[in-house]
RNA sequence: GGGAGCAUAGCUCAGCUGGUAGAGCACAUGCCUUACAAGCAUGGGGUCACAGGUUCGAGCCCUGUUGUUCCCACCA
């Protein structure tokens, strides 16, 4: 019953059926059955809107080999896919496009229009990073799929708000926060990214009120001077204490300002004296709480001065700088002027400077929240792999500020507050009111803003399984299991899920969070859309497979560090995928059963080779267990590539194409057996490519049509497929083989040039075995068998290895004097390694102290040597 | 200022609990051996950053040094 393979695999076509019949089957479905166990992962949602990255792709690749692992180990496996609004992200894609075509701002369509058009904009390109996943062989539960601002999310939110609200960890209040002028918004504290921009340090003179001269502030921010409302210095300091409780007049504003004293003041940095402008600075805000200074906020949320700021009312803030220092200048109050590179807060959507602002917003109390958040990481109810990223996350949690909740955006779950216009009370509500809670007046305002994107995604892991119903899914598949993201999203996102999930739900949202890096060009830039250094992993798909693509984005790299990607890497990839095409297809071509069952009775090179895979089986589910998913990846790879394919197949080619039925009938059975455990092996990592060639292999009747290689269950170990002694007399032919490979090379033998074969042993019986071997791949005529010991005959070449002294008569063929060479090189080199052996083996202390197995090993490593030595010895000696 | 990572072959990186240093690519030589030239065979190439220490034994553990990358932090 042959059947035959295509000449070459063409994993464009494949994939996209494989995929659909997956899908049509509904395998991906997370269902709950009570016998199984459960695993589950929630997808990080990718922004609505936007395009499958090499960062989704790495992610999700991870994803898919857990969940199919899991799958095929008998879990009641569920990934849960999905998409995150994106508040800011989204709201400034379509007012770009709305700005570009029509000329429109958001102001111009009013709230309600401006949502429709942002909702047409979700539908227009919501389905697109779905799409894009499937081609990478996403097994998610489809159907599944949720956005964070669904229904269900929707109403998890709200319940999420109210709740906090009424346990006092939601509060309003008027504080310094990061502003962003560009997206007109406040942000929270992760929302702001530093970065180190050269600039100055102006030495500004302020004249004391008194008339008795000045004193000199330092600053990075001239055009705040306006919203100045005292001076500080360090309380310490001897040059300032006869000005403390002072005042000066603020030049440009002609206001008397106050003189404090505050620790806050470093004495040594600048000139000892800070002007203060606590409406823009978060320290001078608290220094301004702590001496009662007043507030006068000088910039508008556009970033324009605004009418405190006397004359430079309507300019723009970087204007506002050059003229607040022009006109100092000509006053001749600019004492000096340094540059000076410092740290600047940037918006991470817009790259905007941040302006720290005094604003009236909504905050999360964080330090109760934080409290459980850390236990359940520090006891290990949360781990975190690799478990550095444990402190990251620590670290961050123990110094968290509150968290500023409210944003600036139409686009997003609006704050569920609403304000009376009479009595001024606040109604919070899980239903919209219509009227106030306090004093029944139908006056009222729903707050304008909406909530932090990242506030919804918090809830993902529990909102995605219907929180806050009670429902069957969510008792039965939450706390997930495994969180993968990449380490640049640990505060983001990850530290917000533990903290809610425990403030919600009583219990961790998962046991692991398996942290990976970011993938970057092949320089180590990281992809960029403004470097144009991205690489399209659809694309790379298109090109080498998805197989090819996920197995270079798991490989070569280790848990938790960033990789370089390298397109070349893909295309060796690729040609591992054709390796295994042609292993099968070899195997169809040379079959004659219809069904793979393991014989009874089984050959040497079987036994070798079952043996090999029983303890790549245990390695590997080792592997993937501790998140080794690289090392996993490399074990399979090699074992396919180097057991099976370069020797397994080749031993087996005298059998299958030899006379003896039972034999080749045999060996197609364990061909076949070895193959399909390395699929399943192989399928987390390359599903589509596995899945095609499982297909084509002969099951027998119980595997019916619609059954799939992803819904069988992964390889277990079994002691009766240890065969040791088997696999070391294996060896010992191979590194014979090996050795002769070795020397024919040397001399430029080609294979078709076959010669007798002597070979003087101890391990007759085995070598005997390995006669057909030797014939084929050592390129033998004749093998002769003769017993340990017996010389070589004159003119022969010889060739030593452990257990054997083998000789060829391709004598003339060989320069003496490098023979020579080449013989006591290697003498040198085992003599050396014989030594250091005999060394370590004199040492009482390594006989004493290491273990008994550790010593038994090198024995007889020493013994093998030594023997190997003296042949060396032998054969120069005759030379 | 605090914290973390990295330093191993020409390049990019693995190396899991300390026990004979690995892969891919690149390079060299020979092979169209009826699965695969996207292949096969063979080979060259490493003071595991440096200096100490622990240990019978260190690429791996400890201390320090140098170089490098990143994260966090309110010195204007």
């Amino acid at each position: 019953m042959k059947k035959e393979l295509p000449k070459v695999y063409e994993p464009q076509e494949a994939e996209g059926r494989i995929y659909r019949k997956w899908e049509e089957s509904g395998c991906f479905k997370g269902q709950r059955d009570p016998n199984r166990k459960p695993f589950t992962i929630v997808m990080p949602p990718p922004n609505v809107t936007g395009q499958l990255h090499m960062g989704h792709a790495m992610d999700s690749t991870l994803q898919d080999i857990l969940i199919r692992f899991k799958r095929m180990q008998g879990y009641a496996a569920l990934w849960v896919p999905g998409t995150d609004h994106a508040g800011i992200a989204t709201q400034i894609k379509v007012e770009e496009e709305l700005r570009t075509k029509e000329g429109l701002s958001r102001y111009d369509l009013g709230r309600e229009k401006f949502l429709e058009r942002v909702w047409d904009w979700k539908h227009k390109y919501g389905g697109r990073i779905v799409q894009q996943q499937k081609k990478l062989g996403s097994s998610c539960d489809w159907e599944r799929a949720r956005f964070t601002m669904d229904e269900g999310c929707s109403k998890a939110v709200r319940e999420t708000f109210c709740s906090l609200y009424e346990k006092d960890l939601i509060y309003k209040g008027s504080r310094i926060i990061n502003w962003c002028p560009h997206c007109v918004t406040a942000l929270s504290d992760a929302e702001v990214e530093y970065q180190d921009k050269p600039g100055h340090l102006w030495h500004m003179r302020y004249p004391l009120a008194d008339g008795s001269g000045y004193l000199v502030v330092a600053t990075t921010r001239p055009e705040t001077m306006m919203g100045d409302t005292g001076v500080a210095v360090n309380p310490n300091d001897e040059r300032y204490q006869h000005l403390v409780g002072k005042t000066c007049i603020l030049p440009l504003m002609d206001r008397e300002i106050p003189i404090v004293a505050d620790d806050y003041v470093e004495m040594d940095f600048g000139t000892g004296c800070v002007k203060m402008t606590p409406a823009h600075d978060p320290n001078d805000f608290e220094v301004g709480l702590r001496h009662s200074l007043e507030t006068i906020r000088v910039l508008d949320d556009n970033g324009i001065v605004n009418k405190n700021g006397g004359k430079y009312q309507g300019m723009d803030r970087y204007e506002a700088r050059k003229a607040v220092v022009a006109d100092l200048e000509e006053l001749g109050l600019m004492e000096k002027i340094e540059p000076y590179s410092h740290n600047v807060g940037t918006c991470y959507r817009c790259h905007s400077d941040v302006e720290p602002l005094i604003s009236a917003q909504w905050f999360v109390r964080m330090e109760p929240l934080a409290k459980e958040a850390l236990r359940v990481v520090n006891e290990g109810e949360t781990r975190f792999v690799p478990d550095r990223f444990a402190k990251t996350y620590t670290n961050w949690m123990e110094n968290v500020h509150d968290w500023c909740i409210s944003r600036q955006l139409w686009w997003g779950h609006q704050i569920p507050v609403w304000y009376c216009a009479d009595c001024g009370h606040m109604t919070v509500s899980r239903t919209d009111p219509d009227c106030c809670e306090k004093c029944g007046s139908r006056h009222i305002q729903r707050d304008p803003d909406v909530l932090d994107t990242w506030f919804s995604s918090a809830l993902w892991p529990f909102s995605t399984l219907g929180w806050p119903e009670k429902t069957e899914d969510l008792d039965y598949f939450y706390p997930t299991d495994v969180l993968v993201t990449g380490y640049d999203i640990i505060f983001f996102w990850v530290a917000r899920m533990i903290f809610s999930a425990c403030e919600h739900t009583k219990k961790p949202p998962f046991h692991t969070v398996f942290i990976h890096g970011l993938v970057r060009d092949d320089k180590g830039r990281k992809m960029s859309k403004s470097l144009g250094n991205g690489i399209d992993p659809l694309e790379i798909a298109d090109k080498y497979g998805a197989d090819a693509l996920r197995f270079n984005l798991v490989t070569g790299n280790s848990p938790g560090n960033d990789m370089r990607f390298y397109t070349e890497r893909c295309e060796a990839m690729r040609n591992f995928a054709n390796k295994i095409w042609n292993a099968s297809r070899f195997l169809m071509m040379n079959l004659t059963i219809d069904k793979c069952e393991l014989p009874q009775k089984l050959e040497l090179e079987d036994k070798w080779i079952l043996s090999k895979l029983n303890r790549a089986v245990s390695e590997i589910t080792e592997n993937m267990d501790r998140y080794e998913l690289g090392v996993a990846a490399q074990k399979i790879y090699d074992f396919i590539w180097d057991d099976y394919c370069d020797w397994y197949i080749e031993l087996t080619k005298t059998r299958l194409q030899g006379e003896d039925e039972d034999s080749k009938v045999r060996a197609q059975q364990v061909l076949c057996c070895v193959l399909t455990q390395m699929l399943k092996l192989l399928h987390p990592f390359m599903p589509f490519i596995t899945e095609e060639i499982w297909q084509a292999l002969p099951h027998g009747e119980e595997v019916k049509d619609g059954s799939f290689l992803m819904l069988q269950e992964w390889p277990v170990t079994a002691d009766a497929m240890n065969f040791p002694a088997e696999e070391k007399a294996m060896e010992l032919i191979m590194d014979a083989i090996r050795a002769i490979r070795a020397r024919r090379s040397e001399m430029n033998v080609p294979p078709s040039k076959k010669a007798h074969l002597t070979v003087a042993t101890a391990e007759t019986d085995t070598f005997t075995l390995g006669v057909p071997f030797l014939k084929k791949l050592a390129y033998a005529s004749e093998v002769e068998i003769v017993p340990a010991g017996e010389a070589p005959a004159a003119g022969q070449v010889s060739i030593v290895t452990h257990a054997a002294q083998m000789s060829i008569p391709l004598g003339e063929l060989v320069d003496l004097e490098k023979e020579k060479a080449r013989v006591e090189k290697e003498l040198k080199k085992q003599g050396a390694e014989l030594e250091k052996l005999n060394a370590k083996l004199n040492n009482p202390g390594f006989v004493n102290k290491a273990p008994a197995q550790v010593v038994e090993a090198e024995k007889e490593r020493a013994v093998q040597l030594a023997e190997l030595v003296a042949k060396l010895e032998a054969q120069l000696k005759g030379m």
